[in-house]
DNA sequence: TATTATAGAACTTTATGAGAACCAATTAGC
DNA sequence: GCTAATTGGTTCTCATAAAGTTCTATAATA
């Protein structure tokens, strides 16, 4: 029941919020739609609240919220976009550069010898690389000790995703990034971890979470 | 009920809403169906749903909905074909069997038409499927709503695995399994959930859990 | 030949875009 | 608190593109 264009908006919305927990603006949905005014988007918001895909408040800022019957559409697409790639169906290898934890260094170990296979759909464009996770910092997102992360290699991050970080040019960890005045807040998504505070100089983004795979 | 062409077309629709998300619109029908003029395939879309096998708003762009009466139809159908799909035998993908939740039984156990990749150092010697988790019971142990997990097939369970249980028949949840004094608990890795305790007659073991998968 | 499907083109309705002016909510400073 | 600035959302209007509808002449066929 969506045109195109309100279901590719449909699907940023909620690969935004799924991202980085925060809904976008509707100046950057029109950014990112390459739009050059706002208008547009309003009105396809309007369509998709008005088809029951997304609920929202009037008049707040960035009040959007994906209902069940967008993800029941998100999801299966999603999935079984899969199968469609699957008339290629070499699982794509990519390097793992070794482990990250909350304190340990990443350039120490980026031999990239090794490799980890990935399956396709967990792609994107870019160039992409594997670490594993050392430690429960990101238990609260279901990121585990021992789990592979799929990463897209990247220099900067939307507000609130989850991202490579480079502290001093030293430390490396996965952690939500937020910028608030000027300065950069790594949060660590377990309520035993402290959040930290730096000035933007010292925190370079080296990628952004894309995936993840978990061996049982 | 349905002519040849009629037939074709509704197979093209659903399988289009199903692959990308969208329906197709009349043009591209056109095309697909190898007809130089769209009017033809208004009068095919007409007839599908005078019978009932779609529904649809006149007028509106791509507003088209395959109803589940077509559904059947179309499922006898791809079952037999299913043999031609299997002729790619090492191929790293498995069947996705639906979507699996805490208390809500197996939605409708899906005819593993839709596929997964998996990377194959995930799977192990026995056979595969993969199931959608819907909910939060198991976020203890980093299990969120909308990972896929790669379930191998299995009778019987470990101690303390993550299993696919079936009690009375109906209702399939992930959970942890556990054998005491002759009962078996079924254990959520969500403090919110209660863990449930059943007599062995009454519970079913499908599968152990595997793997994980997940996008952001 | 009667019937049914297809091509084509004209036409109507919807969907989208740009731009600008205007509200509404939030935040920074006083 | 209060005000001003800023960010974010709302409405219009004017264009244009995209999609859907209709009708007629033809072609295909039973």
């Amino acid at each position: 029941m969506l045109t195109k264009k309100q279901f590719r908006l449909l699907e940023l919305i909620q690969h935004r919020i799924r991202s980085t927990g925060i809904a976008p603006s509707f100046d950057e949905m029109k950014d990112e739609m390459g739009l050059k005014s706002k208008s547009g988007i309003h009105r396809m918001v309007t369509a998709l609240k008005d088809k029951g895909y997304i609920a929202r408040l009037e008049n707040r800022a960035r009040a959007l919220e994906v209902l069940p019957k967008a993800l029941d559409t998100l999801r299966t697409r999603a999935l079984s976009s899969a199968s469609v790639v699957a008339s290629a169906p070499e699982a794509i290898s990519i390097p793992l550069m070794g482990r990250i934890a909350a304190g340990s260094p990443l350039e120490a170990i980026e031999d990239g010898t090794e490799k980890v296979e990935v399956p396709p759909q967990m792609l994107g464009k870019g160039e992409h690389f594997a670490l594993q996770i050392v430690g429960d910092s990101m238990t609260g997102i279901g990121i585990m000790d021992g789990d592979v992360v799929v990463i897209e290699r990247r220099e900067n991050a939307d507000n609130g995703e989850v991202v490579v970080a480079l502290v001093d040019g030293s430390e490396a960890t996965l952690k939500r990034i937020y910028r608030k005045n000027g300065m950069i807040e790594l949060h660590a998504e377990n309520p035993e971890y402290e959040n930290r505070i730096f000035s933007p100089e010292r925190v370079r983004v080296q990628g952004c979470l894309r995936g993840l795979l978990r061996n049982y």
